[in-house]
DNA sequence: TTGTAAGCGTTATCAG
DNA sequence: CTGATAACGCTTACAA
């Protein structure tokens, strides 16, 4: 049944027949013992109380593509959920759940790069492959979006939209992300030739509730900015919200493009501006690099970035087209 | 370290500081190859093409519901992806791919009742629980929310606004989830005094698109209706957005009410008027009655049927308030 | 081309 | 209480 090619045709349908009969499959754990490889993918992905990323939707989608690539490739995908595995002589590492599991590779969403854990497994000899996290080690890549790209994106978009009042709500800046869109927002600013302005930087944490809350406090500025370009669609959301309970409209009175581009974008009211990431494709780039780091012991770890993409869509307009208010503003 | 009784405190000391040395761990394959058991609870769920479900807002929750609960009993979750497990000879069914990893239960989520892959495992005497799903045997149970009291929740409260031509749209009336929400609209219908219209009622899948299209439909009728309750918020988004490109408003002209409640509705504008499933619940009673099954030989499969709330946000609201187009509805 | 034996890292059993 | 030994179900290497 491994193809040998040493194994005579009769013989091997004899096998093969009985095999179906019985419906005998083999075992895991016995191949796995002996061969050291386990055909199964480790995923890391916090589930903090506060905001599970496994809930946030892009990661979701990021899941999809490595499900797809992965399950294709041979390989299943073991989320990592206790934290006392074996017989639970404590707390065990990222790493050790890993080594026991002997999972081929390991695939990390939603951490932190400084956490200690999150090193160690970085460090170790076991594949390793971050998305949207610069997580690098002698056996351990990342693939990422171009964000820095996008932020560009979306201040040019503004900026021929006739804004010249720009804010942001970044997202964290001590992620990696959030600080290359934030990067990405200032070169931007430069480019263009717009003033940088302290107030109009506000970080948030990517989720709805951040994004509202700044939005809120932007609007109090005694020159409120005509344009807001938050660093997650959620917080775009969440500014939306907080301008239109403001009685202000959306884009009439501030555009707002946001990131992501996650399905609630399109199905918003309006219809949300935003990056586009490749998000399947930032899964199926991971399971892609994995396998062959798995497959191949000399494959070097990936560093993978991929492009990013506008989608206008009805949350950006002209500056103050007051006229909009009137009719509605589709 | 397997915490026997027989062994003297001073060697137990000894073992488990040089294991904590060592950074030892267990290695899962040889333990289940002996104990049968792998503390790993295999997670089927559908990634078609078109709509795969892990990426449906609600599987997500449930997910992570599972994912906490399992996660503490020591399970570890297991997304089977590939259909050819083992050495590949050939696509493996469910079950296989199951006893393939030994997987001590199996949670099945937005699989359909009757594929014949899905009675195979129903069938087995590995435990399992599915979700929103009413599979039974012997050893198969499954944690579903009340719909068809959700159902009447939606409609009583449209009806209190003044409502009293109610429409809705269903999800596929061949899966239980779909056609108990359908029997909760006619029922209530009943209770309520309303009359049934054929043409007030719509088959759709649950997803964005196809509340869209009904909705566009149903605004062609020659008495098209004032309210319309959805059989998912994802539908109910697609309704409204056909609702305000007829230039017609929400809740003003006609009001819209979901079911689910995930993330979206709540972000919405206007917010959603839903039926809140319990989605962290469904999670947590699926991992709860799985660990009872794996754990007492005798246990019975469940068949939890989980309460579900009405949640009243903006897009609910009086018949014919006409008044409300002159101002922000909000 | 086919059959056989050793060993993967555990747990369980059974003498010491 | 402790140490030795036989499975568990596979793959691999080697002998037939």
């Amino acid at each position: 049944m491994n193809d040998y090619d040493d194994v005579s045709e009769a013989t091997r349908e004899r096998v093969l027949k009985l095999a179906e009969e019985l419906e005998y499959t083999p075992t895991a754990a016995a191949r796995t013992l002996v061969t050291k490889r386990s055909q199964v993918v480790g995923v890391v992905l916090s589930t903090g109380v506060d905001h599970p990323d496994i809930q946030h939707p892009f990661f979701q989608e990021v899941l999809v593509g490595l499900k797809r690539r992965l399950g294709a490739g041979g390989y299943d995908l073991l989320l990592l959920a206790t934290e006392t595995p074996g017989n639970g002589f404590g707390t065990h590492s990222y790493l050790q759940r890993c080594r026991h599991h002997r999972v081929d590779g390991v695939v990390l969403m939603g951490v932190e790069r400084r956490e200690a854990d999150v090193q160690k497994l970085a460090r170790s000899t076991i594949p390793c492959v971050a998305v949207d996290l610069d997580l690098v080690g002698r056996r351990t890549g990342f693939v990422i979006s171009d964000n820095t790209r996008g932020a560009g994106l979306a201040l040019e978009h503004l900026h021929k939209l006739g804004h010249d009042r720009i804010a942001t709500i970044t997202g964290p800046t001590d992620t990696r992300v959030g600080m290359d869109r934030l990067v990405g927002y200032r070169q931007a600013l430069e480019r263009l030739g717009l003033p940088y302005r302290d107030e109009y930087v506000r970080e948030g944490d990517f989720y709805f509730e951040s994004g509202n809350a700044h939005m809120q406090e932007l609007l109090t500025l005694p020159e409120p900015p005509t344009a807001v370009f938050a660093a997650s669609d959620l917080m775009a959301a969440g500014a939306v919200r907080a301008i239109e309970r403001a009685q202000l409209e959306v884009p009439g009175d501030i555009a707002v493009v946001g990131f992501d581009d996650i399905q609630l974008a399109a199905m918003m009211q309006p219809a949300l501006t935003t990056i586009r990431q490749d998000k399947l494709g930032l899964g199926a780039a991971a399971a892609e690099a994995l396998l062959r780091m798995i497959e191949r012991d000399g494959a070097p770890p990936p560093g993978v970035t991929l492009p990013v993409e506008l989608v206008v869509r009805e949350s950006s307009g002209g500056k103050r087209s007051r006229a909009a208010r009137t009719k509605p503003t589709r």
